[in-house]
Parts: structure tokens; sequence; C-alpha cells
DNA sequence: GCCGTTTTCGGCCCGACTGTTTTCAGTCG
């Protein structure tokens, strides 16, 4: 079992303790153990081996024995236990916002409702606000959300979807016979929910490798054999299905299989006037590689992430197709936590981490004093890691450190540190933790405010989204766009999986109005900084170049672009 | 459930916003 998948039986049980009542320190216990997971950086399974769970922070008796079941039996009795006492729909239930324990449980007690279908009518029939402490707006808001979360319903996000492709792909290509195995579908893609983790095979004898994939561990239910696809679910839900074809079908099969849809059916029909099988060139001999269809038709290659069908394939004709940003053009991280706030490696782990994946460069830009439960920094507290800064790069450690602030813009619009402060950050970084209900005139005018400021270099996350979990701000975009367009601010693609934000449309509308983009992971511990492909794969999607990206540049012009930048009026 | 003891219990990141109230509870990050 890998290490996401016991944090999620962890984490149902943590859910289901909530609903049943339990002591919340319990259920906290199991939490923290779920994040402590999440930050490991190497399998659990290893760790255990080893006999070293215990000393995991926040692994006692219970848990570390719990881990141990999971690892041998691939199961859980206590989880099992669970689920008998608590409905399953309860669990559903806390995944709509504006919906916590508390509620459910007045919901459930009172009215027995106990699945989102139940709770959908009832607050349809009006019925959720005659309970105490729920009234209209909270039914309105319940109402609204089912409906974000139905539209997400069975997706996973890539930050889930590509480890898993990644996974089983390589798996796959060690099977007997196996000449060829490649991720397709809404992940190569870079899609940023996927629906349908997909996997073309070229192989001899397909028969015999799809057999072999049906007893996968992973294909936990709704396994359904189809001419030459098997399809299944993972015990997660995440829906799966691997495709089988001997080796000359295998690119045609591969880039129908990719997509999109509207792509391929444009493709199909430019080249239908030609009289070549689908899977031959005109030379009669089979496919080798992808771009092979592409320059029967004429055309260049065209990456994965943005065959959209929308204005690619007329950008190929007339030569003008974008040369995509790639992973190796990053030359440095702008947003990154430590330990001075809710962090978990120190800065010099931090630097050290960066430096090994190439960098030049890395800004240290811990949250602001406002945020309390992020150990926000005082004014002094910031001194006093500069200073640290500035010795980490008298020693110098190969990469180059930037000071920095993420500084919150505070509910009433304001920013967290005094201009004075500010003024003296290498990289200021502004954004929203607060307030996000606010209404679009408000919280649009609190970015814009930050925008305006001179000191203010990049905007972190504009549109707050967290991906199946949480609607946008209500912000105008055009306005924060048009904005930034005229103070030269730099807008982020946050390239945590949970949020890509901004999104793909929207780094492309950035990109026509030459607005600066600078891709950050705002990791919070080593790890976390890797997660950079899926800012650069956002940004692909969004027909981004090397120039259109700040953090491509090198220590040297980066220093000079932002020297220059505390000037913007 | 975990931790760290002034060891076997008592405490466990905090503060703001929202919607429900009419002084506060629930939710969220």
């Amino acid at each position: 079992m890998t290490n996401l998948e016991i944090t999620w039986v962890l984490a149902e049980i943590a859910d289901l303790l909530e609903l049943g009542g339990e002591n919340p320190f319990k259920v906290k216990a199991y939490r923290q153990a779920v994040r402590v997971l999440h930050h490991l950086p190497e399998p659990v399974a290893v760790m255990a081996q080893r006999g070293e769970l215990a000393k995991l922070p926040g692994f006692g008796k219970t848990i570390v024995a719990t881990v141990k079941e999971l690892l041998s039996t691939g199961t859980c009795t206590s989880l099992a236990r669970l689920r008998e006492e608590v409905p399953a729909g309860l669990r559903e239930m806390l995944a709509i916002p504006g919906l916590g324990v508390r509620s459910i449980r007045t919901i459930y007690s009172h009215l027995g409702i106990s699945t989102l279908a139940e709770l959908e009518q009832a607050a349809r029939e009006k019925r959720l606000r005659t309970l105490p402490g729920i009234g209209t707006k909270s039914e309105l808001t319940v109402l609204r959300n089912i409906e974000m979360f139905r539209q997400q319903h069975g997706r996973f996000p890539l930050g889930v979807a590509l480890p898993f492709a990644n996974q089983l792909v390589a798996e796959v290509r060690t099977l007997p016979g196996v000449e060829r195995a490649e991720i397709a579908g809404d992940v190569r893609r870079g899609e940023e929910m996927v629906e349908t983790a997909r996997i073309v095979v070229g192989a001899d004898e397909p028969d015999r490798v799809l057999e072999v994939i049906a007893g996968h561990p992973q294909a936990a239910r709704d396994t359904v054999r189809e001419g030459p696809s098997i399809s299944f679910r993972t015990w997660m839900g995440l829906a799966v299905k691997v495709t089988v074809v001997s080796r000359k079908d295998f690119i045609w099969e591969w880039f129908l299989a990719t997509g999109s849809r509207a792509h391929t059916n444009r493709v199909a029909e430019m080249a239908s006037g030609n009289r070549i099988p689908p899977n031959r060139l005109n030379s009669g001999s089979f496919l080798q590689e992808e771009w092979e269809i592409y320059s029967l038709l004429g055309l260049p290659y065209i990456p994965p992430e943005i065959r959209e069908n929308c204005g690619e394939l007329e950008a190929a004709k007339d030569g003008s197709l974008p040369e995509l940003l790639l992973p190796e053009n990053i030359k440095g991280d702008l947003h990154i936590h430590t330990m001075w706030s809710d962090g978990l490696n120190t800065i010099e782990e931090m630097a050290k981490a960066a430096y090994a994946m190439g960098y030049e460069y890395l800004a240290i830009t811990d949250h602001s004093h406002s945020l309390a439960i992020a150990n926000g920094l005082s004014v002094e507290r910031l001194q006093e890691q500069w200073e640290e800064i500035r010795d980490l790069n008298r020693q110098n450690l190969g990469i180059r450190l930037f000071t920095g602030v993420e500084v919150d813009i505070l509910a009433d619009g304001r920013l967290d540190y005094p201009d004075e402060v500010l003024a003296q950050a290498d990289v200021v970084i502004a954004s929203i933790h607060s307030g996000f209900r606010q209404e679009a005139e408000k919280i649009t005018t609190r970015i814009e405010g930050a925008m305006k400021n001179p000191h203010v270099d990049i905007v972190a996350h504009p549109t707050g989204r967290m991906l199946g979990r949480r609607r946008p701000y209500d912000i105008q975009i055009e306005r924060v766009l048009d904005l930034a367009a005229r103070t030269g601010t730099w807008l982020e693609i946050n390239a945590f999986p949970d949020r890509l934000d901004l999104c793909d449309k929207h780094a492309r509308q950035c990109k026509d109005m030459e607005i600066p983009i600078v891709i950050n992971t705002d990791a919070h511990d080593v790890n976390r900084l890797q997660e950079m492909l899926y800012g650069v794969i956002t940004a692909r999607r969004g027909w981004l170049t090397v120039d259109d990206v700040m953090n491509t540049r090198s220590f040297d012009q980066i220093t000079r672009v932002l020297g220059a930048k505390g000037k913007k009026k």
C-alpha cells in the first residue's frame, strides 16, 4: 500500500469518528498522522520494515498498529467497524463546503437524512431552514455546493491521477510481450480534474496482457472487459482504462485515446481525403511516432496539452504554434514556506533541495503576522529571518536566496505589513487568506489595492479556488487582469495540484494581455518543490512559452527586473 | 489518540467571518 492510500484510510477514520461525535482531539490525532504521511519522503512500508513507524511524530500505539495492519493485510478492522456505525452518506456531506460536523449531525438527527440525494431534496423543499442554527442562506449555500460537488463527482485532481498513471504504466512495461506502454487521455493532456486515467499498450499478444491487468491489485471494482480495453475503478474510486493493441496499431490508438475528441475528430476529418489507413504512412509502413500523423497532414507536431480544438490546428497550419514551456526552463521558485511559519523544513533544507533541482534561486516567502494559524511572522521575526537568509547567502550554498514575504491582504484591503517593511524585501507576494466570501466588488477592490502598492511584485493564487473543494473568490477576474497589465504586477500560477490557480484559461488570457506570469509551488516542505511540474503543465495548457514566464529568467535577469519593479506607479 | 511530563493524567496552533441570532455557534483556514 502506498502512503497516499494509507492517508485515505486514516482520513476516513478521522471523518467517521468526528461524525460519530468522538473526542475532537482523537480525530485530530488521525488528521495529524495524515499530514505526516503526506510529507513523508519515503514509502511508509520501508519505514515499517526498519521498525521505525513509532518514531514518526504523532504515531502512537494505535496508529502504528493500524498502519501495520494495512500494510500486511490491506484491510482495517477499526475502519470496517466505523463504516457499520456511521452512514457513508454523512461523510459525503462533509465534502460540501458550508456543512460541518455539527450541522450534519443536526440534519441527520432531526430529519434522518443520510445521503446527498436526500439532503438535496430536503434543501429544495425548504426543510433545512426549519432546523435550529440553519437558515435560508445556509440552505441556499448547501444547494449551490451540492451542484459543484456533483460536477466533480468521480473525478480526481491531476495530482492524484498522474502519479497513479505513472506507476501503472511502469508496471505494465515490465510485462512479457509489451513493447510500448504510454499514458493517454485527460492525464496526458494535463486536465486539472481527471475523469479516467487512460493507458495505451502495444503488445505481441494483447489478450494475454489484458488478462494480467484484470488481476491487478488496484482493479478493485467495476471491472469490465470490452474489446481491446479493460476498465476498472481503484478502491479510491479513480476510473482507469487500459487499451492493449498490436504494435502496428499503437501510435494511432495512442493518438485517439489522448484526445481531446474535438481535436482528434478534426484531425481525422482532415485526413479523410487521404486514402491511407490511419495506422499507416504513405509508404505503407506503420506509424512509428505520433508526429508522423501531423506530418502526413503537413503540420508540425502538436503537444497533447493544447489538443483542445481551441486554435491549435489553425496555429499549426499558419506556423504560429508556440514553443511551449518545458520543466527544465524553470530556474527558481519564488513562493515557498519554511519552519519560520507553517512549513516543515528549515530555510537551509529548502535551499539545498532547490539547488538539487538545478535552480539558481529561491525566494523565502513565509506568512505575515495576521495569519496566526500558520504562525505568521511579526516584523521582528521577519527581520531575524532575513538575517538568517543573508547569512546563508554568505555561506555560498550554490543557490541564491531572496528575502521575501507572502503578505496577507487583510479583510479591509490593507496589507499586513507597513510599506517600509515591504520595501526591504526582495520579493513581495500578496494574497488573500480571509474574507473569501466577500461580494465581488469588495474582494476585487482588495486585490486591486494590493496590486497598486508599489512594493507588491506578485499576486499569489489569484482566484483562491481549491479543486473540488472551494469555489474561486467572487472576483471580477477581468478587472484584476486589466490592472495587472497596467501595473506590471506578476500573476502566479500556483502549482499546488489542488489549486492550479491561475488556471490554464486565465494563463492564456494573461499571455494575450502580456501580463507576466510566475509559476510557484507554494511548497511547505522539500518534497513539494517537485510539484512545479503541475504548474508547468498548466502553463503549457495556457500556451505559455519561456518568454511569458518570469522564473525562467536567470538570477541576474530576475534580480534586475525585481529591482526595477519597486518603482512601479 | 498522542505526548510529556512537576510520568499514568491533562492538555492538545487561533482568530475571523458568517449567519444565526439578540449574544453566539459553526465553519474555515
